[in-house]
DNA sequence: CTACTTGCAAAAGGTTTGCAACCGG
DNA sequence: CCGGTTGCAAACCTTTTGCAAGTAG
């Protein structure tokens, strides 16, 4: 139970009470071997897949939300009208395939930027992605 | 009216029957001084302003798509579940304002990328494109 | 107890679709 | 004329919201 005590204090730290919903959530999306891309359509399904314990879609939706801000998720672009999320939060960038639509992860030390923009006045750089396109 | 002539043979190009709304919006999109991004609740709002020629919701957005799939327009990736779309098909990048959720090109050798990964087998990079998120 | 959360169902917002009327070639 | 195109409204899909009931501290 390492794991779950690890995880209520991390949603304690965020100010996140650690409801039973929450804890199901993060258990599910944290404790990975590896990156999970997803959509909160993809993920109810996982979550919800085994008769048990359900949780509602909108809170659902909340707690992707809550975990995004939190910093614990993070949204990735793409052209489609749904959102996607990554558990690697790491500065990392992405193919996206046109022909099957999946994303894959870009081990960040393969693109390398050399020169940035100077932002408009009074604004400055959060963070930048790279998205590479490819097809057959 | 050799701009006109122009566009009716850009669109026949394509396959595309010079139909009056068609017309009227390649007229607006492709006949100007600056790159344009937009939503089609903008392209909307800017084609039927004026009290004359109204184009319908449903035909803006076939046309839109038309255009895409012409290779006249390109789609932006945003986190936002809402479609942009920006006349200038050169590969380009752009500023992603978290505060006003404006975009904004980025002159192209302002951003320089010098190394590129490998792309997965079978395979081919397509295009890349780099957003840059910047707030206060 | 109190404030934060959840779950449901309804509403919202963007996009797509079915189909009859319309029009370009 | 014929087949592609338009326009309308309804349908769709994802996401958000209001609110009563539940629960962590």
């Amino acid at each position: 139970m390492n794991q779950k005590n690890g995880i209520i204090n991390k949603l304690r730290t965020s100010g996140l009470r650690p409801t039973k919903q929450r804890i199901l959530l993060a258990q599910n999306l944290f404790i990975r071997n590896k990156t999970f891309h997803f959509t909160v359509e993809k993920l109810e399904k996982e979550i919800n897949k085994n008769g048990n314990e359900k949780v509602s879609l909108a809170t659902i939706y909340n707690t992707v939300e809550a975990f995004t801000k939190a910093g614990y998720l993070k949204e990735i672009l793409t052209s489609k009208n749904k959102s996607y999320y990554d558990t690697n939060i790491k500065s990392h960038h992405h193919f996206y395939d046109e022909t099957t639509k999946e994303l894959t992860d870009i081990n960040y030390n393969q693109v390398k930027l050399n020169k940035l923009p100077t932002p408009p006045k009074g604004k400055k750089i959060k963070s930048f992605e790279v998205v590479i396109r490819i097809q057959k």
